[in-house]
DNA sequence: AGGCAAGATGACACCGGTTACCATTCCATC
DNA sequence: GATGGAATGGTAACCGGTGTCATCTTGCCT
């Protein structure tokens, strides 16, 4: 081996007085091996520093170990969750994590993410909300021969290979929560239309208002897109309306943030004159002042877990996985009317 | 061959009757090719919609086309923004992008980053800070053979393959901001000690005061570690001294938010009683009450032309960019005394 | 002692590309 | 008409692993 190259299984072999494929039963820890042989082979393994190549041992294979994370998320902290979760899965084996963000909006979506799995030919993906609840990318990775596996809000009709949270029972908790302090006329800022969560959390804030016996008044709602603009203009018409909410839910932190700042421009105090509760437990949710109340999903977890599942080909990897959330008390929700 | 496989080289090589070296000729858009047969070529990969296999190149170029991404960054926004300004300049090459968070507090650190780099035979990697900063880490990778590009806060010693800002100017055009606002009592919140880019702003701060004539009272300054809790009890330190300050530049946003709730604490209000500057431009900054007056970096911008060092093999590409940034001029940082 | 099963190891083809090198064809030149 | 060079394409080897199957030991049973 000339200085410089990296050694090769044939280095190896021939160093250690034996043939290749000996020495690839050795790394891929065969059972059928005399110890003592195993133990010779080792150590020329570690004198060498020989590691075997990845692309030499995919192309026999057949398979590679890449999986791959596709996204459109506008919340960073979810996506590096994400990829913190995956790597905590697989950090100590031979996967390796290759990223790739997309625009859900582009016209060659499905063209772009079919390129990037065929260019890498991945072993898996994992598709993060709200690629997650398009079915049609879900059949176009499987199409391509990967493992899939997906994050979501609740349920879906097609459960395989699902890593899901339930939103809709989050929201309707934390609902009763302001319900407990004493909140009656409770505003809602919706998500997106067409984001399975957008409309998760819907579904709970309704059960949770249903369960208290209130109503939602259309006066007091409004819709927006997860972000912080839409956020603080969804506060404007809601603080603008006849009789204003004494309490919010936001579908999301972001927007809790805008409605905040709507609150703040109109000289109102928050939480006094308005509670505020939101979704995710990002970073934001604690930084802002009052500190916001929040449901918290355990993102890092689900992504372990569904890294879990694309990288074992174990059968009850198929089964869906659940996990239940937290309500994050904070300042923001206070009782009313004022003690 | 055979339903669903894929094809290879061979399949079209066949059925467009050349030899393989020809099609890989095509492929590899050699120049000394018949304009019929690369047209006849061509027309048979489309069809097949055949896709040369990436691990199979790689073994036979001896050399593979993933780039890693080596962090440890407690700043989600700013990772992201690297990982798409990545994607903006290898999404239509044939590169893939490899993530890989480590715990720059791990005794395996550099065990953890020679198998990442080793196992996958990466053909690149790129350091961000505060991992960027150490040059053993930058050793380490070109030991390995990896090109390699570092993204940082000013000139290195070992300036090849740099991009960086200039944040000691940024902090020093800040406090020149707070200066021309009427502040003469300003207050500092360094970033941890052994991160370059907290002593750029260091020095940048100084810089500033020196400009106006200023001096730093040791009793508004205290050391943060990028945190938000750590900027709190920065906060609590600076508003507790005999003479508190009228502004105060926090080496980061979330330290800036931290400070902002110590404010709160103690019935302040921002910023008529307390002007805020903070560093990154991050989502808090603009989410937080008051919006946060702060230094905005291309982010994005920087990691493409990081990216596009680590994949043109350029000679140019050794060189290092730098790049500008802005002050973000929000209401967080007013005119003092009150006018 | 002979037979045999199980365990240990090796020879060789193959995965799907690329490269080195050679063979052919087609002209232009002398 | 012989010769040489450019243009073009083929053959075989190789990259560094793994699968298949054959071979060689060895221990154990009869």
């Amino acid at each position: 081996m000339a200085e410089g190259q990296k050694p090769t299984i044939n280095d190896v072999a021939r160093i250690s007085g034996v043939s290749k494929k000996t020495v690839s039963r050795v790394i891929n820890k065969s059972p059928l091996l005399n110890q003592a042989t195993r133990e010779k082979v080792e150590s020329v393994i570690a004198d060498l520093g020989y590691v075997p190549n990845p692309q030499a041992r995919a192309l026999a294979l057949r398979r590679n170990f890449l999986i791959g994370l596709i996204h459109d998320n506008p919340n960073a902290q979810m996506v590096l969750g994400v990829q913190e979760g995956i790597l905590d899965t697989i950090r100590d084996t031979e996967f390796a994590l290759v990223v790739h963000p997309v625009n859900r909006h582009s016209p060659t979506l499905a063209e772009d993410i079919r390129r990037f799995i065929e260019q890498q030919r991945l072993y898996g993906v994992m598709l993060l909300p709200p690629l997650s609840e398009r079915d049609d990318l879900a059949e176009l990775c499987r199409d391509l021969g990967c493992t899939l596996v997906r994050m979501g809000s609740a349920r879906l009709d097609d459960d395989e290979h699902l890593v899901a949270s339930n939103d809709r029972q989050a929201v309707s908790e934390a609902v009763a929560w302001l319900v407990e302090l004493g909140h009656t006329r409770i505003g809602f800022v919706a998500g997106p239309e067409g984001f399975r969560s957008a409309n998760e959390r819907e579904q709970g804030f309704l059960d949770g208002l249903a369960a208290a016996g209130l109503t939602l008044d259309p006066a007091v709602a409004a819709r927006g897109t997860y972000r912080f603009e839409s956020g603080k203009a969804a506060g404007e018409k809601l603080l603008s309306a006849a009789e204003p909410p004494t309490a919010v839910f936001s579908s999301n932190d972001e927007m809790a943030a805008g409605i905040l700042h709507a609150a703040r421009e109109r000289g109102l105090n928050v939480p006094e004159d308005l509670s505020i509760i939101g979704f995710d437990d990002t970073a934001t949710a604690a930084h802002i002042w009052p500190p916001l109340t929040t449901v918290r999903w355990p993102i890092r977890t689900m992504a372990s877990t569904a890294a879990a599942k694309l990288i074992r080909p174990a059968s009850a990897a198929s089964e869906p996985s659940f996990f239940l959330s937290d309500l994050i008390r904070r300042a923001s929700a206070v009782p009313y009317p004022k003690p």
